[in-house]
RNA sequence: UGUCCGAUGGUGUAAUUGGCAACACAUCUGAUUUUGGUUCAGAAGAGUCCAGGUUCGAGCCCUGGUCGGACAACCA
């Protein structure tokens, strides 16, 4: 029994913070966190990185994790976004707590809440512009000075912020303002707008609203309305708390208060992440769309054959801390491998076809060859392939003047064909060009696969039987940038590391029957090549597959060695 | 010349709260293999940003630096 070692897996930060509030009795022993996205693009992978944390952690605890719209900003948000954020979060394998929250749930609240706050002489109207409101916000390491309109009464700031409400001035005419301290060394805290004026409809709300209240208003007293004990954001939150703390000390009349966490984003090699620069590209069609296999949105890596369980695993390793970091984009590529491994069916598929004839074969012939589906996982089973007469394999699986250690086809050297026979390469077909065109070769009659046949080869190739194949189109994907750290270059775009060979289309490809009529996310692994997954675009009996990742080949690190 | 945060192998995360730095990915060997995949066995790689201090003992504590990041949207 090792049953010791079982818990033994060392806590993250956060872990230790809220192991330390259970044992001190914090909440009632309650953990209970929230994914709060604001529904103005899709996710992408750093947000999956949050939505694991906080939808971990309730797991983890037994507690609960909302999914909250943060959509205080009706310039920017649509309905569309939090269709496509609640299917990614439910696809990631999550389960909300009730029905999906809205700060604009809160809106009522939040207004009665700023009343109150004027009524404490807490908060006034200012009825400056914005230019002249940045010009006295002074710098980090300057003082700002105070508003000439600080000092209204709260009668004033009353019928003021009423009429704001309904609707009396226009938009940038006037602002609801805290009354904190203009001289604090934290920008933050230099009398931060409350509420601002929009003639805008909400999404949701429709046009109820003309006055909208910004984020730092809104975040945490939503996170104290749904009972919220550990509030989890990145880093360039930090010096949003002590106002998130300002405004829960405004309001809160009980024990109970959630608590702020900070932890750093997730950034990737070779990619860039935020939603920005993502849009940028969408706009600019230097992608095909938020889905395109080649996004690190959620959408696209789904599209690409990444599965919930590798994002989940992948986040699990990348851990979470406060220092800044970049993840290796391999680690990503190593967890989907690692479940596509055990999960998806052996498949054959010649991406770049050459024809073979096997001379001494009967015309005619076929045979029905039994094939494994997974070596990983016997209940998988097997399925039959057609063999003949005439078949094809991968080019670059022949050479005429091998190099040392090539253990392909070669002529007068023999391979196995995966699940058939051992085969010989007897003379070598070219047209007038002198490209090759076709191979002459004679099998052992004995090697068939199955048959007890002792007799071994250095190489197995896969190969798919040309009477039998079926064109398919495949599309091989690779890193978006060329660059590590495409947003890290002063005076250059990161549009400029764009890969050109991001994507290669094959439209020539032959796979085996079996994949004829494919579903969209199907996933495979195309035997010695990669692990790809059938896409949307696919039709009945024409295929179209994109390479989620190719094997390791330590073939091609050889070759490239010498 | 502000405030806050951070600094551990190439990368990321640990070190059960002061007891001679561990795990994963990547890398390199070798074995197995009807996928040059997988798997297995093994190797190499940091003395923890720097300088002091406290202590029998410091990656963890203290002091002072250095370097990096965040903050000056009527965005979140």
């Amino acid at each position: 029994m090792k049953v010791e070692n079982e818990d033994k897996k060392s806590l993250n930060f956060i872990e230790n913070i809220i192991e330390e509030d259970l044992k001190e009795g914090k909440n009632k022993g309650e953990v209970y966190t929230r994914f709060p996205p604001e529904p103005n693009g899709y996710l992408h992978i750093g947000h999956a990185k949050s939505i694991c944390l906080n939808f971990g952690l309730a797991e983890k605890y037994n507690g609960k994790c909302n999914l909250r719209f943060d959509d205080t900003n009706p310039e920017k948000e649509e309905e569309e976004y939090v269709n496509s954020i609640k299917k990614d979060v439910q696809w990631l394998g999550f389960k909300w707590e009730g029905e999906p929250k809205y700060a604009s749930d809160y809106f009522d609240q939040l207004y009665s809440w700023a009343e109150k706050l004027i009524e404490k002489s807490k908060a006034y109207v200012d009825d400056q512009t914005a230019e002249e409101i940045a010009a006295q916000k002074g710098t980090p390491t300057e003082p700002g000075q105070e508003s000439p309109y600080r000092s209204r009464s709260v009668e004033e700031n009353l019928k003021l912020f009423r009429e704001m409400k309904a609707g009396k001035y226009k938009e940038g005419e006037k602002i609801l303002r805290a009354k904190i301290d203009m001289s604090s060394p934290n920008m933050h805290m230099r009398d931060p707008i409350m509420y601002r004026i929009m003639h805008k409809p909400h999404h949701r709300t429709g046009d109820k609203w003309c006055i909208y209240p910004m984020y730092d208003f809104t975040h945490g007293q939503s996170d104290y309305l749904e009972g919220i004990t550990h509030s989890l954001c990145t880093l360039e939150f930090e010096v949003h708390r002590p106002l998130y703390n300002w405004f829960l000390d405004q309001i809160i009349d009980t024990g109970y208060r959630p608590r702020q966490i900070e932890f750093a984003r997730l950034n990737l090699s070779y990619t860039v992440m935020s939603k920005r620069k993502l849009l940028e590209l969408v706009e600019k069609k230097r992608v095909t769309g938020w889905d395109d296999p080649r996004m690190p949105s959620i959408s696209g890596l789904r599209r690409r054959g990444y599965t919930p369980e590798s994002i989940r695993d992948f986040s699990d390793r990348i851990g979470v801390a406060k220092r800044d970091n970049v993840i290796d984009v391999g680690l990503l590529e190593h967890s989907v491998k690692e479940d596509l491994n055990k999960k998806a069916t052996r498949v054959m598929a010649v991406l770049d076809p050459l024809k073979i004839t096997i001379t001494n074969y009967p015309e005619g012939n076929i045979e029905n060859l039994e094939t494994i589906n997974n070596p990983e996982d016997e209940s998988m089973g097997s399925r039959i392939i057609p063999f003949s007469r005439e078949i094809y394999i991968e080019k670059n699986d022949f050479m005429e003047d091998p190099p040392r250690k090539f253990f392909r086809l070669a002529p007068g050297r023999e391979v196995r064909l995966k699940s058939a026979y051992i085969i010989k390469c007897e003379e070598v077909i070219r047209d007038e060009k002198g490209n090759i065109t076709e191979l002459l070769c004679t099998y052992d009659p004995e090697t068939r696969s199955g048959s007890g046949s002792t007799r071994k080869v250095k190489g197995t190739l896969h190969w798919v039987s040309a009477p039998h194949a079926i064109n398919a189109e495949v599309r091989l994907y690779d890193r978006l940038f060329n660059d590590e750290d495409p947003d890290g270059h002063k005076d250059k775009d990161f549009k400029d590391f764009l890969n050109p060979a991001s994507l290669k289309i094959l439209s020539n490809a032959k796979v085996e029957p079996s994949l004829k009529d494919v579903k969209a996310l199907d996933h495979f692994q195309f035997q010695r090549i990669g692990y790809f997954c059938a896409d949307q675009d696919s039709l009945p009996g024409k295929p179209v597959f994109n390479r989620t990742v190719p094997l390791r080949d330590s073939w091609a690190k050889l070759a490239k060695k010498s």
